[in-house]
DNA sequence: TCTGGGGTCCTAGGACCC
DNA sequence: TCTGGGGTCCTAGGACCC
């Protein structure tokens, strides 16, 4: 027995292009691209001229030349966002969201007091137009997998239900390319060996996807095509970094310009670690050069921190430390990502205890243990011995 | 095709500990 | 003096997703 199909994966379509023709009725049914540099998002309009997102704006109007361009306008799609979500989550208390325009529902138990899966997926696309004027594509199975395929299969504006029985002649046929985490290598790498169906991918022993792609992707992408998914929806996911990053062009910054870029994205960063109430106990630098390979650095906290100056001396110093690297080839994007978050109220404050450059540890301990007692040594000494932790600030004593 | 910004997960080697 | 194997953490890089 298989079970029923009662996920739903509800996925706006075009979100961000799709916005922007609700608010203003001039661009409905015209090729919209949302971006600036690159194409953001595409309307329908634009997408069937071939225009992809990722692509240069350049070639999108050379491939669609009446396209209408428009900046991004973050805080409306949010806005939009946060009213659909809420729709979810009127619908069935099991939500999982997965990115700004796309969410699972489990509406397994509905059925006696709301309808069927499909019904409530009917009266949740019906909701999302006429509440906050968007148009959405709802896929409905047994497993969140078949659900994400049966939404894109679907689009634009569709609704598709894939019955438990039916699953292998819809999946299938597919192209590998459907599977959810199949990209251009991956894809690649199949084609070399003759696979281009998830029917084909199915046929094969584990071990054998697994030696081409890599234990755990191999073992995953096969379980996926022999119709095999058990993750649930879940309801609570926590994050596990943020990051902000800029590009740059092609022009050449001088150290003072990097430093001051660096100090607004860490800073940033910390508001909105402080914002959730986290701390991080990584930093990690990440550097993109003008032949477009990439570098990353990172370096781990003895004690995990939201302090602006102490996360901003890391990265500071991880930037330093990729000098030489930066004067020869030229720097064209840097970012940071703050990894390893916990929540804060599991960490203590910092020891407001005056520790100046030079001090001796030993002398400061001393000086934790007179003031807070010996269990507050631990801690102290963990601070202490992070190499990262050069100039430990310590705030004020009131 | 000359490439944005925000994320997740996996791999592999080295250090370190028992 | 030479030797084992397993576990965990850190770092760097890469693939993938929207």
């Amino acid at each position: 027995m298989r079970g029923e199909a009662t996920v739903l994966h509800a996925d706006l379509d075009a979100f961000y292009a799709s916005v922007e023709q609700r608010d203003e009725p001039a661009l409905r049914g015209r090729p919209v691209i949302v971006g600036g540099g690159v194409v953001v998002a595409a309307s329908y309009e634009a997408k069937a001229r071939g225009v992809r997102t990722a692509m240069g704006v350049r070639r999108a109007r050379a491939l669609c030349p009446d396209a209408i361009v428009v900046p991004p306008r973050m805080e409306a799609y949010s806005a939009a966002s946060r009213a659909v979500f809420a729709i979810f989550r009127d619908t069935t208390p099991y939500v999982e969201g997965v990115s700004i325009d796309e969410a699972f529902l489990e509406v397994g138990g509905l059925r006696r007091l709301v309808g069927t899966p499909e019904e409530i997926a009917v009266r949740l696309r019906e909701r999302v137009r006429a509440e906050v004027g968007l148009p959405i594509s709802v896929g409905v199975a047994r497993t969140k997998f078949l659900a994400k395929v049966a939404s894109a299969v679907s689009k634009p504006d569709g609704l598709l239900v894939v019955e438990p029985e039916s699953e292998e002649a819809f999946l299938h046929p597919l192209p590998v390319e459907r599977l959810w985490g199949v990209g251009a290598v991956t894809a690649e790498k199949l084609h070399g060996n003759g696979v281009y169906t998830v029917g084909q991918l199915a046929e094969l022993e584990a071990a054998t996807a697994e030696q081409w792609l890599g234990k755990a992707a191999g073992a995953h992408l096969h379980a996926l095509a022999r119709l095999r998914d058990p993750r649930p929806v879940e309801t609570t996911k926590r994050h596990g970094s943020i990051g902000s990053q800029r590009a740059l062009g092609n022009r050449s910054y001088t150290g003072g310009e990097l430093g001051l870029i660096l100090t607004q994205i860490v800073d940033g960063l910390a508001r909105r670690l402080r914002d959730r109430g986290s701390v991080c106990a990584t930093v990690v630098l990440r550097l993109r050069y003008g032949d477009f390979t990439k570098a990353t650095r990172s370096h781990t906290l003895a004690a995990p921190t939201d302090r602006t100056e102490v996360l901003l001396g890391v990265a500071q110093r991880l930037l330093a430390a990729a000098g030489p690297d930066i004067s020869g080839r030229g720097v064209t994007l840097i970012g940071v990502s703050l990894a390893q978050l916990t929540s804060a109220g599991s960490v203590q404050p910092e020891l407001p205890i005056d520790w100046h450059d030079g001090a001796r540890i030993d002398t400061a301990l001393d000086a934790v243990r007179d003031r807070f007692g010996s269990a507050a040594v631990t801690r102290a000494a963990l601070i202490g011995r992070d190499p990262g932790w050069s100039a430990p600030r310590l705030p004020e004593h009131e």
